[in-house]
DNA sequence: CATGAATGAGGATTCATTCAT
DNA sequence: TATGAATGAATCCTCATTCAT
């Protein structure tokens, strides 16, 4: 009974915090943290601004929420594609998919997140970066692993897992960025994935004999 | 004579600019431009605030002046790339050369460059933005140009250009991003450069046969 | 019910304009649009200096406020004066007793409303001029159009009523503005009122026949 | 030798002192003494800012040498009114016309004064408001001895020759404005001087029997 | 004397946060 | 709990005045 009742408590709780989430996400990809103002967050979110405090202890708190919710999920995103496949080659093709399906559906918050990983900004607080960085060190983590797991077993050219992981990175995230900005519908996705592949996995230039990435499968 | 002294007043004005920006590119870079605040600026460029109005109109105005003045040497640096190379490889390694080099001697003026270039952030006006994007649409456009050219002659696989060009940008960029941010010093440059052309050029993957790209002496 | 309770905080809403109008008027009049600054209206009106942009959006907008109000309350006296009399001289009278009565209450206000009238600043904006000077058109045309009923039917000397109806209010105007310069408290109003009419009906040179103002009874 | 060269510099002095005076008269009189900066004088005179502070000690400085020049000119009008004219009507009818006269050639100079004399701003020091307030009484005072001199022979009604006296200036004053602010050119003076004083001596009712104007000459 | 660059006090306005209802 | 009015610290910008050249 009473566990039933802080249940649905919680439940409408949380509804809430979502719909605040759901409106300020907008704004603050739009505008970014400086620019967007509690007023409007308010406004969309159809909720008076004192009410926003009763479910968020500042603006900045609501922003890390969001940043730190897409980290989360990315982790998530990462860890299914290593369990859901075998070699390396296949397993950077299924995060990339995962990823970009997951930020093209959650625009706003990826390219929250993004200026905030690639520190373009800086509007969350220390406290939280450290745990977004420390999020960002596990995903990492795991590209790297994965990547020299396929240096080992000679699927991958001889570079440093290290930085191959981050180029991966610095390839797949601002693509995807393009992606949104320029409003590609979800047809193109898989399309679009495999091109940004191709050029990851055999480069753009010209050779003679090339293990073709198009005999696969995938 | 006169033309003597008006020419020192005039290198004096540009020299104090030069102070004001100096002191302004580094705390916006930091900061991002709404939490750099003109007593800052002042602070650090040892000027009194009324000072800085004396030699631009506002802090919207410093700002946009640092970012398009990247914009200017970017393309500065794509045509010298342009005048140096005869075939698509040999320019974009070239280009890439250049680019890194110019950046991480401008660190927080292209860490400012890139928030607004790649629309992280929307702190320019709209007059100055519309600027940046023709611009960069110049760049772009000889990039495009020389993949094009590129495509023609057989030296790149059959891709779209635009496409090509786009991935490059969003390759580079962000890479150039990492090694400032990592604190890469200049020994590490060269490597680096080879490092993501060669990644850019074959690809991760190991195949039998490829043309290697360290047989060229570049 | 419902109405009440919207009506309670309309009530409040106007309950505070009016404060704060009240705080700014005594202030704006006695040192200009210019030498008076929000600080001190904040602090005679004894709200925070943010409450006051809750009210009003701008310094200019209470400025504003208060000499349109005055231009509207202007123009319903002069409607009321036309509704009260019959012949032109007793609805002179009758709107100078009104003018007179009405601007001694609202002694700053007035006194803002004259600068402005007089195109002596230049405070408020373009629209709100506009405004002002459109509805100074209305008061202007009925005095006009009084005066010319008065010249049709013989009460008034051959003079063009338009230059008549300037000289009536660059007459009572800067005279009102002297009675409260001046602190002539509310018993002198009669007084004052008969004597500026009566040098304004028959002039103040002495002939031997002249037919007296005060014969009448008003 | 020394007196003369003197003398040549004190003309030097003099003759710049005008052209400052010159260039701030239009600003002030157009856009009142806040919303005059000195950079604008220093633009219009053609001087540069620091010069004119070898001539004026403050910008406030200048407007009262502005102000004070006005209202000593127009005690030697009023003298020269006097010293013109025999009776009250004359006298009065003198004034008016070289006080129109000197208030339409110098038409900026003017709107500042009557601004300061109306108390309609503050904009100049308690010291040169006094200097102000002294001359004005002055004025004031032949004024009013020569309407209470018209009073003593019968020239004028029975009324209190201090109110006449503030009547006469709240007329006259208040008209040249009008006359300047509609921009009425030299022809036209003579005709607005006549009318003005008809109204002034006879008011504007009809009656049967009254002295003309207009079989004087004047 | 002439100049205009440098200065910083002063002022309008914004907005995150609080708190009484 | 929901609300939004009240608040004042913070910030950009202006401009009279100074002073080194």
């Amino acid at each position: 009974m009473q566990k039933q009742l802080l249940s649905r408590k919680e439940k409408e709780r949380s509804f809430r915090r979502n719909a605040i989430v759901g409106a300020a996400v907008g704004i603050f990809a739009k505008k970014g943290y400086r620019d967007t103002t509690l007023d409007e967050i308010a406004m969309e979110s159809e909720f008076g601004k004192g009410t926003i405090y009763n479910y968020f202890k500042s603006k900045e708190d609501i922003y890390s929420y969001i940043v730190d919710n897409v980290s989360l999920n990315l982790y998530e995103i990462i860890k299914q594609a290593e369990a859901e496949t075998k070699n390396t080659r296949d397993f950077i093709a299924a995060y990339s998919r995962l990823l970009i399906n997951y930020c093209c559906e959650n625009k706003d918050a990826f390219i929250m997140f993004v200026r905030e990983a690639a520190h373009f900004t800086t509007d969350i607080f220390i406290t939280d970066r450290r745990k977004l960085d420390k999020r960002h060190k596990q995903v990492k983590s795991l590209l790297v692993k994965k990547i020299a797991d396929g240096l080992t077993n000679k699927e991958i050219k001889n570079f440093d897992p290290q930085k191959l992981a981050t180029v991966y990175e610095n390839l797949i995230l601002p693509y995807i960025l393009y992606l949104i900005n320029h409003n590609k519908n979800n047809l193109d996705q898989k399309k679009e994935t495999d091109f940004i592949l191709s050029v990851f996995f055999n480069g753009i230039l010209n050779t003679n004999k090339q293990v073709s990435l198009w005999t696969n499968t995938f």
